[in-house]
DNA sequence: AAGCTTTATTTTAATACTAAAGTATTTTAC
DNA sequence: GTAAAATACTTTAGTATTAAAATAAAGCTT
């Protein structure tokens, strides 16, 4: 007999946070860096796949978006030097991302200012309480929801 | 001294079981009602405002979003009905948007779906756990990042 | 009371994202 | 070995969102 009310104020209190803190970080990597979020996140998958770099399948994946949506990321990110795009020898229908060293220059001063950002707002809990609170998230079941409508959530 | 790396761990768990959630949960509103969660958010407030309704700029300022998003939004419910636009007589500038009766029993089916989608997600959580993961949430603290570019976080 | 300033909202242009349709290449099945 | 099916990605059309410019009404200032 779960609290419906106390679960409820969970997932509001839990939606706005994450907004919020979303919201500043996101505008700190864009005042200091020109760039968003979500090329950030691009160019850390990219960053982490290192030469080989990755196929826009195996990105989408990581980053859970559609294929259309690494399209056009990449793209920018194409334009503006940080990545290239290169083609499989073996697959003629295959797309392969590598960062660039000027990504990977761009990466790692925006990884800093994440860093800072994320600790200056977790600042208040000590290590038990962040091993909590992830701990408290795992619990979370995301596939136990609607399970008729869903679509693919890995 | 924090911990960094759990710090970055803990944002990223908190990042990605929200995001997770969140289209679990817009899925099902969209599925059970074709209508998506901001559209979900706006007749909450308006729901909530009663029959006085709620000016364009309080509505932005509950949803926390721009007022060019809340023209819109409101735009496409009051084209299926779901919301009325008023003139406020006293002061020819403001916009007063009020839940229509459709709205309101949208609303009321979408608040049911909503709270199952949610339950069952939350389901594993006992209700001290439920009360505890808002209180390390309540200590995640955004005022303190970046201060320097921050915009207006309320 | 005419003009400047502020306030409240809407419009426009751009990024981010999805779903669905389209394109190109490979694989499978006869 | 070719036609059909599957795979990998791109393109297109539409929603959600923001920032900045535009509009419109009210309030001040002299």
């Amino acid at each position: 007999m779960i609290n419906e009310q106390e679960a409820l104020r969970t997932w509001l209190d839990l939606l706005s946070k994450t907004n919020a803190l979303k919201k500043v970080v996101d505008n700190a990597l864009r005042a200091e860096h020109g760039v968003s979020i979500s090329r950030f996140d691009v160019l850390a998958a990219l960053h982490r796949a290192g030469e080989d770099g990755l196929r826009a399948g195996a990105l989408t994946q990581r980053l859970k978006v559609t294929d259309g949506n690494t399209t056009q990321v990449t793209a920018r990110l194409i334009e503006d030097g940080f990545v290239k795009r290169r083609k499989d020898p073996k697959d003629g229908r295959v797309a392969i991302y590598v960062i660039t060293k000027k990504g990977a220059r761009l990466f790692n001063d925006m990884a800093n200012t994440n860093k800072m950002s994320v600790v200056d707002a977790f600042g208040a809990l000590s290590d038990p309480q962040m091993r909590s609170m992830r701990n408290l998230l795992q619990k979370i079941d995301v596939s136990r929801v609607s399970s008729m409508y869903e679509k693919d959530v890995a």
